[in-house]
RNA sequence: GCCCGAGUGGCGGAAUGGCAGACGCGACGGACUCAAAAUCCGUUGUCCGAAAGGGCGUGUGGGUUCGAGUCCCACCUCGGGCACCA
């Protein structure tokens, strides 16, 4: 095939081809790996330089960093890795210390599988990934400083992850300090009295069982026995994130099966608040926390108690205002107290029901007519408010998961109470008077929702009649509640606690060792890092996606050798069994930011100095806000909004409230790039086909002469529509896939990637090198003569249009001001001296490697890398004359041209002098004429 | 249903409330070439017109304004997220 640009073989001997654009880019990347050019100094450590600090402002700049695949990049992955490099190499330009540098995210399942595949060590297959990627990397020029590179499978980097979960693992939360605090200072305060225990005996009445017991459930890591996501098809238990809203793995699309299982849980639940109040301080977008504070799902309200004969059935509510209008209460069918609550008549029907309840499926659950079911206990219960009997039914539509898993209903204002009052005939008293409705309910299409004044809601101790406001009806609501012992004041959260362990071999282990009667003791520092043992067997077990009945069985638990040890823990060599879990994905991305700092400190994880540097608090974030900080610049896709993003905010905040950060959040401000995409075709079978190998004519798509359908989708080799960074290297180079990565759009907007139209950027540099240089001789050859005006002009627009741009991270609008001036110079006929150079600094953050080049060529010595990026002459940027277009009834109809001086009333009658702008009058006389001055003259006929 | 975001030429997209369509692709015409490719030059929203020029144009309908792609209200469509969450 033959490459579209081939150029002809008597082409000049130095023109900008993809070959040539090749040689100079592999040059320029020896070059600056032999010089060290991106390598930012820290101010202390192994990597300290404090002289080049002095200074300097410094800007930490991320991408969230990859899982190094086996099928390599394709071009929509460098999309963001692009944009960072731009942004730092700008940045570096004025004068900034860039932190940039590139890790892997190398735990995980697919080398795990493919290792099960191929009984090929997926540390093997992760060394060969790395290389690949550091290679694919490496060939688009990006400016990482290549000694901070990490991957978390190296055991000198989970040796920290390790290190970590041991703090949270020895640390509780003290929810009146609001904080985390070493678990070392709880057991001072129970063993000094002034906490006091559970059942109240002193803490050295306490066995040592007793004492680990009481301490283990207030760890902020804790092993519990709850109900957890177990998920057979892929042989391990998954977080709630992971599970999709159909109930299936996140990765792999298997059932999961909620299951009692004995498992590490992390208490994010506990930082639920801080969370959600601390998004205030970062500068993301509206979505991306609306996301976070979505999942976290806090709910005000009250939790109000009812009196039944099996004893009190807590609720919880957000509207305990609409108490006098709960006409029944509904437990969800797996209420622990149902079975003691149903009457003997309903025995059969409620066991039948709660049956019917638990085998519902994913497929049941995604019925959409979603008509409510349910049936009576034959129970009631006493409102606490009005002393009136209401009877408790069960139904599915009421959660066991969610607040207590049983609420009282108020049909006349909550809509899933209304369908379920009128299908089951239950009565329906208005609590409010809505305006524009009956106070009659039977009239009523829907349950009502807002502000109203209240009626029939008075007992001899609270009215709320009359009374609109439901702010108001609430907090009087709640303090009746509080005095007489009938409710308070409750906040729910959606978010429950982190499911931390997987029972997979390809994950970091657990620095965890079991005593004989099954306490779990962290080990102490020294004896970290516990190296994931060498083992040929890494399968999981993995079962029957349906088999909800099967159990986990971890990889590790396999190897004896292994998992039994004798170990003196302080009270002598005692045999234990390790922890057979690795921790999940997402464990490694919770916090390798901060090991980009210092990479090879083996003392800790970070040295203080160097975290406070790059991540401690700052004057003013770019916007001028105040940043609190974290990292300056953080981008990446949007996928990880609610997992990531919210787990590594999670254990920054435990390492601050430790003392081991600076900075409230790792992330001030965060970017999410847009997604490549690309067309897919398929055909007649509906299987895909090679889509580089589909034809388009009059807009109908065929391979090998059949017809295919067309569809969009993210790029990939399933879909058989990867385009590889390797192959548009291969015809242009880097610098135009760069560019072209880069000009296709806004950085944040998904855009398809059309191969065709990457040789505009081509083209642009092809124009850039020929105005610079002698495409005959490859010397450098500017025009003789200075700059004119009009182009010094233009060229200070550029720089100052270009900046704000590089600011804004809008590279695409500032490609199109670069090539707008190129294309100046190319109607010039060259470039002058005074303009090749700062065109060039400006081209140089974008198209690193020929801006290098050309630099070279003008008879600079040394790399442009740190070069001042160019500045404008204010002077530059306002003409003599302006142009001013003249509207007659806001449509333009002439222009004048004057002094750029000249006051306003002269505007005004030059506008009104101008031959098209009178005759459009036709000898009307003006109403009114506004004059914007510099901006436009509008005439009201 | 709720919460975000977006609708602009044939396509990707640009426009502090101030000349809509920058820049790129494609298409068309031309140069070079035996020819093609590559490269270069020119034209390119749409309709009427030979041209000059004019009409119409940013999803739809209203509004604010001297002036609206941009602000406000209502609606339509598409994309993303959440969803018997009490």
């Amino acid at each position: 095939m033959t490459s579209a640009n081939t150029p002809p073989d008597d082409a000049p001997k130095f023109r900008y081809t993809g070959a040539l654009a090749q040689e100079i880019e592999r040059r320029w990347q020896d070059r600056w790996e032999a010089d060290g050019t991106f390598e930012a100094p820290n101010p202390a450590g192994p990597l300290a330089e404090p002289a080049k600090i002095a200074d300097r402002p410094k800007i930490f700049v991320l991408d969230m960093f990859p899982y190094p695949s086996g099928t390599g990049l394709h071009v929509g992955h460098p999309l963001g890795f692009i944009g960072t490099d731009i942004y730092s190499r700008y940045k570096r330009m004025t004068g900034h210390n860039v932190m940039y540098t590139m890790g892997f995210d190398a735990f995980g399942l697919p080398a795990e599988q493919y290792a099960v595949q191929t009984g090929q060590h997926p540390a093997i297959t992760t060394n060969a990934n790395i290389a690949n990627y550091r290679r694919q990397l490496r060939r688009l020029g990006l400016s990482h400083d290549a000694r901070r590179s990490v991957s978390t499978t190296d055991p000198g980097y989970y040796r920290w992850t390790q290190w970590i979960f041991l703090q949270i693992f020895n640390s509780w939360y003290d929810c009146e300090a609001d904080k985390a605090r070493p678990i070392d200072e709880l057991i001072d305060e129970f063993a000094s009295g002034r906490r006091p225990t559970d059942d109240g005996r002193s803490w050295n009445a306490l066995s040592s069982a007793e004492r680990s017991t009481t301490v283990d459930a207030y760890r902020l890591a804790y092993v519990s026995d709850a109900p957890v996501n177990w998920c057979p098809g892929l042989g391990t238990v998954v977080a709630n994130e992971e599970v999709t809203a159909d109930g299936r793995s996140d990765r792999g699309n298997f059932p999961v099966f909620k299951r009692n299982m004995r498992q590490w849980m992390m208490r994010i639940t506990a930082y639920a608040d801080r969370l959600i109040a601390d998004l205030d301080l970062l500068d993301w977008s509206d979505a991306i926390k609306a996301m976070q504070r979505n999942w976290i799902g806090r709910s005000e309200g009250a939790t109000v108690h009812f009196q039944s004969t099996a004893g009190p059935i807590s609720v919880f509510t957000t509207r305990p205002d609409t108490l006098f209008g709960a006409t029944f209460m509904v437990l969800a069918p797996e209420h622990p107290i149902v079975d003691s609550l149903t009457t003997p008549d309903r025995k059969q029907v409620v066991s039948q029901y709660r049956h019917q309840a638990a085998s519902k499926k994913d497929i049941d659950r995604q019925d959409d007519t979603r008509e409510k079911t349910g049936v009576a206990t034959g129970s009631y219960v006493i409102n606490p408010v009005n002393g009136e009997s209401i009877p408790v039914w069960i139904a599915d539509y009421v959660l066991m998961g969610y607040g207590t898993g049983a609420i009282m209903a108020v049909p006349s204002g909550d809509q899933r109470d209304f369908e379920f009052a009128r299908l089951y005939g239950l009565p329906i008293p208005a609590i409010q008077r809505p305006p524009d409705r009956e106070l009659d309910t039977s009239t009523w299409d829907g349950a009502y929702v807002g502000d109203a004044p209240y009626v029939n809601s008075a007992s001899d101790s609270l009215d709320l009649n009359g009374i609109s406001g439901v702010a108001e009806a609430k907090r009087l609501t709640n303090e009746w509640l509080e005095r007489n012992g009938r409710g308070e004041a409750a906040v729910t959260y959606k978010l429950r606690d982190w499911l931390f362990s997987r029972q997979r071999y390809w994950g970091e282990p657990f620095p965890v060792v079991y005593d004989l009667d099954g306490n779990p003791h962290g080990l102490p520092d020294e004896l970290l890092p516990v190296v994931l043992p060498e083992t040929d067997s890494f399968s999981p077990q993995t079962f029957d996606p349906d088999d909800e009945f099967s159990n986990p069985e971890s990889p590790l638990d396999r190897l004896e050798w292994w998992t039994n040890v004798e170990l003196d823990l302080g009270d002598g060599a005692q045999p234990y069994r390790r922890d057979t879990n690795v921790m999940p994905q997402w464990a490694g991305s919770c916090w390798y930011e901060l090991r980009y700092l210092d990479p090879t400190n083996e003392q800790r994880f970070v040295d203080p100095e160097v975290e406070k540097y790059w991540m401690g608090p700052q004057e003013a974030g770019h916007n001028g806000r105040p940043h609190p900080g974290g990292v300056d610049l953080y981008v990446g896709g949007v996928e990880h909004a609610v997992l990531h993003l919210l787990y590594a905010r999670f254990w920054h905040k435990v390492l601050y409230d430790l003392g081991h950060v600076s900075s409230k959040e790792p992330y001030y401000r965060l970017f999410n790039q847009g997604y490549i995409l690309a067309a897919a075709y398929k055909d007649s079978r509906e299987i895909y086909v090679e889509a580089t190998e589909v034809e388009e004519r009059d807009g109908s798509y065929f391979y090998n002469d059949q017809p295919v359908t067309r569809e969009w989708g993210k790029m990939g080799k399933s879909i058989k529509n990867a385009v590889t960074p390797d192959d548009i290297c291969g015809s242009y180079g880097a610098d135009t896939l760069r560019l072209y990565e880069m000009a296709m759009g806004p950085l944040d907007a998904s855009r398809p990637w059309e191969t065709r139209d990457v040789v505009g950027m081509y083209r642009f540099l092809q124009r850039l090198w020929r105005n610079i240089v002698d495409e005959e001789t490859g010397d450098l050859a500017l025009l003789p003569t200075p700059a004119d005006i009009e182009t010094k002009r233009l060229l200070h627009r550029t720089i100052s249009g270009v900046r704000d741009d590089m600011d804004a991270l809008r590279f695409n609008t500032a490609i199109a001001k670069l090539i707008e001036l190129n294309n100046h110079l190319t109607k010039l006929g060259g470039s002058p001296a005074d303009v090749a150079e700062p065109l060039v600094l400006m081209v140089a953050p974008l198209a690193a490697h020929v801006a290098e080049e050309l630099w070279a060529k003008l008879g600079h010595s040394t790399s442009l890398a740190h070069e001042p990026f160019p500045v404008a002459d204010p002077g530059m940027l306002v003409a003599d004359t302006v142009e001013y277009p003249v509207q007659v009834n806001g449509k333009v109809r002439g222009h004048i041209t004057v002094a750029a001086d000249l006051d306003v009333s002269a505007v005004e009658a030059a506008a009104l002098a101008d031959p098209k702008v009178a005759a459009s009058l036709a000898g009307v006389t003006p109403k009114k004429v506004i004059v914007i001055p510099g901006r436009m003259v509008n005439i009201v006929a």
